[in-house]
DNA sequence: AATTAAATTAAACAAACGTTTAATTTAAAC
DNA sequence: GTTTAAATTAAACGTTTGTTTAATTTAATT
């Protein structure tokens, strides 16, 4: 995958529009606009509008996976690889928090011609990593052994997301700014999700 | 509010549709050709699509203030109350989880004509209504002080919601079919997230 | 300087969009 | 049975949609 300064140009602003007005509530004429090009050049680059979106979540996806390994190698207690996984999770879907608005949209309306193969593997490949890393830590008597793995990666992006789809309420019931909103998510919003899923791996019902 | 069988056949054909192709990825042709109406009954009994995403989502606003407030008074161990709690809004949120996806996207997405009003207002009662209910078991101590409370409800919603737009993965996780997915999430989705808050709720650092 | 391929453009395309119109049918009131 | 208002229809409205065309400009190669 090369591509050349106006192609990534496209798919940035394509990114931002998509996140903000949705995939069908985008038109191309629109993207050629925000972009300062001919609307020709979407299908001269891309092939459709579909396709730019392909491009775009190739364009996006990278790697997590390593990091994620790189972390957990480190052999730290295993409450604190919690806590370093959960900032990176959250570090990382929040630089990418568009695509994932897109994905998560375009995802859950089954209909679409798009290719989600990509993501869905490496969506996968990240949570079997996780589930080892929680298993050994129930072997080994620190995390708690009534848990449901398959949900755990489910609290802790879903009260990401929640937040973000939410950001105006959010925004003025913590009066937060547009550019405080950064900050909020590192630090109080990270720190209630680590509170939060440390609870439940320590947590004997 | 006083709808005729016809115009709410017409509401909830549409909430379906909304809710799979999103709100500009369905035609006013196609809802009316999947509710058996003619187009124009639509401009004729709603004034105009956006009207009719209005109307829905009044239609699907009702009684959740009532409910909570009932299970509250009842005066149980806040343990126990917690759980009713969260069986409640889970209970709601997925019976009405196609209106509100609705509105998570829509909402996010600035731009629309869309009158939130309402909807916030609800959203902002509840909340006081939880958050005091939490303040009040602090202060008997039977809650920790730690805790996020803007963020408490994120918890609950966001696993829900994140569990509901990725169905079609959890569904190749855990094999499970179209009619097995409800009791799932009246079971374990619930009790993973009645765990999960519980567990926060009495975790101390 | 001439050649060639890539980049860029304005214009046109057919199809689909939400909405309106004007005519017709239905059903209730008198 | 006639009148009247509501319900329903097919057709047309003007836009906007994604995409293609064919002509032109740009920039590198020979």
């Amino acid at each position: 995958m090369d591509l050349n300064d106006k192609q990534i140009q496209i798919l940035e602003t394509a990114e931002k529009l998509f996140a903000e007005n949705g995939f069908d509530g985008t038109s191309v004429r629109q993207i050629s606009k925000a972009a300062h090009i001919n609307v020709a050049m979407i299908s001269y680059y891309f092939g459709s509008k579909e396709k730019l979106l392909d491009t775009l979540m190739l364009y996006r996806m990278s790697d997590f996976r390593m990091q994620l390994e790189s972390v957990i190698s480190e052999n730290k207690s295993p409450i604190e690889t919690i806590d370093t996984i959960i900032a990176l999770i959250v570090k990382r879907i929040h630089k990418n928090r568009r695509m994932h608005k897109i994905i998560n949209f375009e995802y859950s309306n089954g209909c679409r011609n798009i290719d989600f193969d990509h993501y869905l593997r490496q969506k996968k490949e990240n949570f079997k990593i996780i589930e080892a890393f929680v298993k050994k830590g129930q072997n080994d008597g620190v995390f708690a052994d009534n848990i449901n793995l398959n949900l755990l990666t489910t609290t802790i992006l879903g009260t990401y997301f929640h937040f973000y789809y939410n950001k105006k309420y959010y925004q003025a019931l913590l009066n937060l700014t547009d550019s405080t909103i950064d900050t909020y998510v590192h630090n109080e919003l990270t720190l209630h999700i680590q509170n939060t899923i440390k609870a439940l791996l320590t947590y004997e019902k």
